[in-house]
DNA sequence: CCGACATCGCTTTTT
DNA sequence: GCGATGTCGG
């Protein structure tokens, strides 16, 4: 391949490949880079952006660049900064869509009937908007969930699809027909709070950029380049947002994996980079298949389950590296089981010298979190759980924010809602729908409605009080923002607003904990320009940087894990109904099975050495024990490249025998009891399979488990301790000192003084002062 | 208007 | 099994 190369010893291609290499001097045109699970994709994008500013093919402002998460988006800088110094300081355009999205949008709020200091929503405030207007429009939210309506008007907004735009037949799927009625009410109500949630930032940018032929042409002009990241996963609404801005200059390079597109539920379309090519002729396609992550094994593994989807652009990966271990395939008896095997192996590889940062656990979905939580809580492991309860969504968090938000911005009426009567201060339903319906008939925000029912004698006195003190301190905050720091401001407004000494007044165990997260808001406001800065940040990178202390076991969803890597990788949950998700294989049939496939190739391959793959015989859902199946997944593992164990010697029927001579309290489990019609499906599909179905074998290699699974199973023998008791003063190894606040058999439940409330073990705690 | 209790529904995945 | 939401009594 002869291609003019000026710059073959620049350092930005050192260590690059041909393809890789190709990838990031092909600057003009539309290109398509295919790049597999590990072969080096980042690398290639960061030093093709590098290379666009080196040879000054553009100014870094002109050079669009998208990304998907804001840990992508904050990775590309820095690699891109080590690249090309302080150049990336002048590059506004690289970060995710919405960010990027949220940016355009100020310039030209105006042209959808916005100003441009208009408030992001999150889901919960969508939400309550949504509630509102569910109940206004006389439709029973018990049979038509808000949350439903949200969904639809996401998928909509995905699509790109206006209120006027959604046909009949969406409408139906909604409240016999509402749906479209309240798509545009909710989108009138969003004007008039100057407000937009997620999905606007992208579909009112999108009607700009269709609608106002000079703003389009702007931005086609000042973007000669475009790059986006993880292709695969765009929607109609980004896609079609690209498509306009690239379209005149035609360089737009987009990198994706077919075989790694697991947001289709958000509204992604792996078509679009199927059809890349069609969309723009001439384009070209570059091929990253050499991998430099994973051992052979690894890799063949999730090459034989990627190898049963219909419809791939085919890549074949390779590696030069040794043939590795063997993926290891792991069946135990139950989720208790599970999470204390996968504990032990992890506390073995740790002996042998392996960080614990370099070890994760992916499961499925968030709860299953749960228990390897517990489990590494006694044994006093450390882990961090990626995703789950994040920073910004806890409730005192979101009250202060609430607070902020209403200084910053007057008609932020979700806001005001949501902090009218936090604390207590005796402005129940009853006013507040007084005030409603005040603000409703004059047209005004809520605060201006507020101020002006004080003139009128609508409320009781005490109310009127109240009120008239909130909207009073409302307006002098407002005020001191002039004149003071922001962070200065908030902990003026959170004293007294009496939010504080509410959670000081608080005994409750968390109350600590809290009082330290508002701190730690205030700290972090310190960061930013302004308060306005803030708000933009916390709305958009809802997302808190892991703390980088002392070595910990990642825990997180498949989903959490795309684009990371490990050296060990315990894939737990492999089980019908789990994974694949039983509701993805109902609501979706055949293309959501072949996406739960994508998120199989996805979990392996994060793996640099060892994957080990865990299946329960039984399991508790909704409360309920349940049999289950080893995964059809666990299946497709081509034979060779495992190795298979499990710990359950004697197989199905002899588990089942020796669950009935227990007298087991669950002894009905896995006849019927609790299964939906969607298990029973399930089941039914590899009973007609035998042949591709996997059925435990005995290996009994350490037949002592079996008896010590059962223990676990039901916990019993589990002889509380004589020396504790409620209220007792203990100490435990890693959590320090705590006060017992309930005893279940020999799990405790304790206050700790710096912890907060954990479960752990009464084993692992003594008597102390 | 507030807190205590009961009931219900639910669990995919996230910017 | 859990957490959010709704209903009742004070």
């Amino acid at each position: 391949m002869s291609l003019p190369m000026p710059a073959e010893d620049a350092p930005y291609l050192r260590g690059l490949n041909a393809p890789q290499r190709e990838a990031v001097l092909t600057t003009e045109g539309p290109v398509l880079v295919l790049a597999g699970a590990g072969t080096g994709k980042t690398a290639a994008l960061t030093a093709r952006l590098a290379h666009l500013l080196f040879t000054r093919k553009a100014y870094p402002s002109e050079i669009l660049s998208v990304t998907f998460t804001n840990k992508a988006a904050r990775e590309m800088r820095e690699r891109v900064g080590r690249l090309v110094g302080d150049a990336i300081e002048g590059m506004p355009w690289l970060g995710t869509f919405h960010a990027i999205g949220a940016r355009m949008l100020r310039r030209h709020a105006e042209l959808v009937g916005l100003q441009s200091n208009f408030t992001i929503l999150d889901t919960d405030d969508q939400l309550r908007l949504l509630k509102q207007l569910i109940l206004a429009a006389d439709v029973d939210e018990k049979r038509w969930p808000a949350r439903q309506l949200a969904g639809m008007i996401d998928g909509w907004k995905n699509k790109g699809l206006t209120p006027k735009e959604i046909d009949a037949g969406e409408s139906e799927a909604y409240a016999n027909g509402k749906g479209q009625a309240l798509y545009a009410a909710y989108q009138d109500r969003l004007r008039t709070l100057n407000a937009c949630d997620f999905g606007d930032l992208l579909l009112h940018m999108l009607v700009i950029l269709k609608t106002d032929r000079e703003i389009l042409s702007q931005y086609q002009n000042r973007f000669r380049y475009i790059m986006v990241d993880e292709y695969q996963d765009t929607n109609s609404v980004q896609y079609l947002w690209l498509r306009l801005l690239a379209q005149e200059r035609k360089n737009l390079c987009c990198v994706g994996d077919d075989d790694q597109s697991i947001y289709s539920w958000r509204g992604a379309q792996v078509e679009n980079i199927l059809k890349f090519e069609k969309d723009f002729p001439g384009a070209k396609v570059i091929r990253l298949e050499q991998n430099y992550r994973s051992t052979p094994h690894i890799l063949a593994a999730a090459s034989g389950v990627i190898a049963n989807n219909g419809g791939r652009l085919g890549k074949t990966l390779w590696t030069e590296k040794d043939q590795g271990e063997k993926v290891k395939v792991l069946g135990i008896w139950d989720g208790p089981e599970e999470a204390r095997r996968v504990g032990e192996e992890i506390e073995g590889l740790q002996r042998g010298g392996l960080s614990l940062d370099d070890t994760a656990i992916l499961v499925r979905a968030q709860h299953q979190t749960r228990e390897f939580e517990e489990r590494f809580i006694s044994i006093g492991l450390s882990y961090r759980i990626i995703g789950g309860f994040r920073f910004y969504e806890r409730a005192e968090i979101r009250d202060a924010l609430a607070y902020l938000r209403v200084v910053a911005q007057p008609s932020d009426d979700l806001a005001f809602e949501r902090i009218v009567n936090v604390p207590k201060r005796g402005l129940g339903d009853k006013a507040l729908a007084k005030v409603h319906q005040f603000a409703r008939a004059e047209g005004l925000p809520l605060t201006t409605a507020g101020a002006r029912i004080l003139d009128t004698d609508e409320l009781t006195p005490q109310a009127r009080r109240s009120l008239g003190n909130l909207i009073g301190d409302i307006a002098r905050w407002r005020s001191m923002g002039d004149t003071l720091p922001h962070p200065e401001l908030a902990r003026i407004i959170l004293d007294e607003s009496g939010y504080t000494a509410m959670w000081q007044a608080d005994r409750t165990a968390e109350a600590a904990g809290r009082l330290e997260n508002l701190n730690e808001l205030v700290r972090a406001m310190e960061e930013y320009e302004s308060l306005t800065a803030f708000l933009e940040h916390v709305s958009l990178v809802m997302d808190n940087e892991a703390s980088a202390d002392e070595p910990k076991v990642t825990i997180m969803t498949i989903h959490a894990a795309k684009g990371l890597e490990y050296d060990t990788v315990f894939l737990v949950g492999w089980e019908e109904g789990i994974f694949p998700s039983q509701r993805a294989l109902d609501e979706g049939g055949l293309a959501s099975l072949e996406e739960e496939r994508r998120l199989a190739y996805v979990a392996i391959t994060r793996a640099r050495r060892r994957a080990t793959i865990l299946h329960a015989a039984n399991r508790r859902i909704y409360g309920q024990w349940t049999s289950s199946l080893p995964s059809r997944f666990v299946a497709e593992l081509p034979g060779e490249h495992i190795e298979t164990e499990t710990t359950m010697s004697g197989g199905e029927s002899l588990w089942r025998a020796n669950w009935s001579e227990r007298a087991d309290p669950f002894a009905d489990v896995g006849r019927g009891t609790g299964r939906g019609p969607g298990w029973q499906r399930a089941a039914g599909v590899d009973a007609k399979n035998p042949g591709g179905s996997f059925t435990p074998r005995t290996f009994s290699r350490e037949p002592a488990r079996v008896l010590e699974s059962h223990a676990s199973a039901v916990s019993f023998g589990a002889k509380p301790r004589a020396d504790l008791a409620v209220g007792l003063r203990v100490f435990h190894q890693k959590f320090g000192y705590g006060v017992i606040a309930e005893i279940e058999g020999n799990k405790l439940e304790i206050d700790f003084e710096v912890a907060g409330r954990k479960r752990v073990m009464d084993s692992f705690v003594s008597v102390g002062d």
